[in-house]
DNA sequence: GATGAATGAGCCTTCATTCAT
DNA sequence: TATGAATGAAGGCTCATTCAT
């Protein structure tokens, strides 16, 4: 099931993405995505085996792609306060620009289709950020939480700064950004 | 004379929460829930019109349970930060306490169910919230930012922790909601 | 089945005709013929067994109707002329001033409703007028035709002149009946 | 690729009629349709939007062959009386050689999947019938009578003899035809 | 007898999947 | 490989009929 012509599965994958946005999870037929992919329903089926393969393959990518945008230019070993600022605003933004995607996570996470298996790769991929604030919480920078409710609080905001800018439709400045990442830096800071 | 039964409705919707739980907003269909409610598919359309009549109105009843808990014991006259901490963990415990209500009503925002103009309803709420906040502000309690971004960064923590709770299946101790809370009133506090 | 309320039944077989006027035969439901004479559901199955049975002993009702008013005011001894014109005549004017109920019969005849020894019932009531073309045979006043043919040739008229009466709501003069007789008269006298 | 097999539309006319037939117009469903076409139910949906588009379609199909048998070989420049015999004995043959399609067109009639418009259509189909009455009449062969009560004579008397002749059975041979053709024309003539 | 809520079989329609081309 | 017509199982909904009151 790897066929030669990789960027008609990217098609698939937007045009799945672009149904789920337009009408839900419950709303996306076989026919509609091979529709809006400018293919037909039949060449679907040469490159996903069925429906569940499509919306957990494209599930996986979403996921695989948040992970590496997160850490983008991401130094281990950079102070503490700028690693973490670049990874909050890696995700405040990926969430934002890559919006589609996260509705499409976010209405997969209770479907029939993801398995629990499935659901559990996605703590994995958060495993950089933990190593992070463990080492923060050991240089004293931020509070002697466990480190669960800390990342919660994290993602928390990061989510509902992202819903909110899509959903009222507000512009994102540098200036906003900072102030709500001033907001989660007192949060947590010790 | 059998007199309509107007209990029936509730055992509707939890049946409809129930299978939106098991399966995803996409995966409920009319005569599952009415397997669950143990009345015939026939009975559902006595009471709502069609599927769309349920679940939004399900949608409906679920918004208006959670603003009645939020300010539950709410006393406008009292002081600030009781105030927020009542409302922010009466928040947190209610969605913790009806989470499948919280799945469903997620699961409904992206979907064709819910029209624009429900989607504002919502908004309104919130309003003795955000009155609280303003005061807040006034009282040099908490940091002169936008409303806005103080309500999403409340909001988020609060979403947050209760699906991390659920999902990781937690026990939300006194202990972890102000360890929690500690965090989100330092983010907030002037 | 013969209960004390006979009005009733009127009631439900003229709330019938009238739905089976506005949405044909298909388009009747028990429960629209209910609401329509202003009872239950429920009451209909008191005064009919089924569906089947409120039609066809509405069919019944309506066959026997036409054949005692074609016959009205007969008087088997007046002159031919003068019967067949009575005849004629009060077939034209039942059939548009019971129009609804010729729709019906009509519809009725080719559902399964309708079985074929209720259709041989109606053969019968024309038995006075088979007799009124043989004696007009006979007295060499009209053709000498197989009164099969000279029956078709006079109810054929009689239809369609009610038919276009109605449907392109026009009035009946007595000069208009008396032309249409004219032609009928002139096809079948010797 | 299957390429659409456009006769498969004649199957499903001729399945359609065959239902009719037994059951009436109330009687076909989708799926007695499909089956009696050899089709899926699903395949009725390629070719006809829904119930209703494959009725009103037919419908159509079906005036439209009539208009053309009836005015087959019609030459307006024939004499009069030719060329009223020819219409009259094709549009009789016609009804009996196609009285499956009559009885749905009747049936069809007061349905409510038949709208006024629709029913308009019918009327133009018929214009060549009437400008030849309209000029027997002024040839002074038939009588001054507004051609109107003339047409619907004329129709009266051919659906009738139709009917009859399917319905007991009859075999029609020239000689009834042109009996009946003679009732006919004694009444119309001047 | 009268009511109308309740039932569930069955209808129309959709859609995941297959298959002939 | 690509196509889209064909399939039929399953979903939403209706409606004849029953039944508790």
């Amino acid at each position: 099931m790897k066929p030669r012509d990789e960027n008609k599965i990217d098609q698939i994958y937007q045009a799945t993405l672009k149904q789920v946005k337009a009408n839900g999870l419950a709303g996306i037929t076989m026919q509609s995505v091979a529709r809006e992919a400018n293919i037909a329903t039949g060449t679907l089926y040469i490159y996903f085996k069925n429906k569940e393969a499509l919306i957990l393959s494209l599930y996986h990518v979403c996921v695989k792609n948040s992970a590496g945008v997160y850490f983008k230019n991401y130094d281990p070993k950079a102070p503490f306060k700028v690693s973490f600022y670049l990874i909050w605003s890696n995700m405040v933004q990926h969430r934002i620009s890559s919006f589609t995607e996260s509705i499409f996570m976010e209405q997969c996470y209770h479907s029939p289709f993801i398995d629990e298996d499935t659901r559990k790769t996605l703590k994995k991929m958060f495993e950089p950020l933990m190593n992070l604030i463990k080492r923060g919480k050991e240089e004293r920078l931020i509070k002697d939480i466990d480190t669960f409710w800390l990342i919660a609080f994290l993602i928390g905001t990061v989510n509902e700064i992202a819903k909110r800018t899509i959903y009222f439709n507000k512009k994102l400045t540098t200036e906003i950004l900072n102030t709500n990442f001033q907001m989660c830096w007192d949060g947590i800071k010790a």
